[in-house]
DNA sequence: ACCCTACCTTAGACATTGTCTAAGTCAACA
DNA sequence: TGTTGACTTAGACAATGTCTAAGGTAGGGT
């Protein structure tokens, strides 16, 4: 993460609290927090930080690159800071819990010319559906 | 679509002038059009729809597996009347058009067991970005 | 043909998530 | 250490979706 704060600072981003402590909380490969949630863990960091800058900060680093925006299921959007490895998401439809996964193949490839309608196709998400261990149980 | 209205009434659905309306807004295999502008499309042929009820049907049509629902972007859910082949979505990153595309191979076996963490995997959605001719052009 | 009644529809309040604005604050450079 | 433009803030606003209570109606039963 102090890799990111390093890559940051090289792009003339001005180091301030609120954005330190938001990739503080993004720090780790293997969380997909809502912007709430990104929130309120940041509150306990740093009491007055604003709803706002959440927002904006989490913006920002989707702009950059350093972090991805995942929407699955059409509520509150995820970010996810794994974003320099390539990979797909399994979500579990019942409690919204999300894993990185690293299908086989490239997906991009799948998809033939003459199925392209003369798109420039750039990029390509797959999600997985299911029913994470606990939920099945139930 | 006379087969749509068939089904849901073999299902006991009550056939009324609004579900109808609504069912031929989507009438047609490949449009993709929000719940809005359902509504609107709706209005202009029956001018006291609801919102609500709109809203409400077709949340009855998904849990009918009659319709998709989509949600690319994190804004509108859109809704896909195409739900009896199954097939995958390519959407313009600028303004926003879905096509419906036909990939090669099983997406779902791209994911090994040793990737699915437990959980019970029941379907794959795969979404092709890029921009379409329109955008691309500009 | 006409009642019933359970199911459907309605308007509008409310909830959730995200964006914008105007004023105040501060990180970084000189 | 002072200056300045980028950053942060509270809260209003916007977009989308959900809920409620009251009234309407499709379709079965007669």
């Amino acid at each position: 993460m102090s890799d990111l704060l390093a890559r940051l600072r090289d792009r003339h981003w001005r180091l301030t609290a609120q954005r330190r402590v938001v990739a503080q909380v993004l720090d780790g490969d293997h969380v997909h927090f809502t912007a709430d949630e990104i929130h309120a863990r940041a509150v306990a960091l740093l009491p007055e930080i604003s709803r706002a800058t959440v927002y904006n900060t989490l913006g920002e680093l989707v702009a950059l690159g350093e972090v991805l925006e995942v929407s699955t299921d059409g509520r509150a959007k995820r970010y996810d800071p794994n974003a320099h490895h390539a990979h797909q998401h399994l979500v579990c439809e019942s409690c919204g819990t999300i894993r990185d996964v690293h299908p086989s193949g490239d997906p991009l490839g799948s998809l033939p010319a003459t199925e392209r309608y003369g798109f420039s196709v750039s990029g390509v998400e797959v999600t997985y559906r299911g029913l994470c261990p606990n939920c099945a149980q139930k």
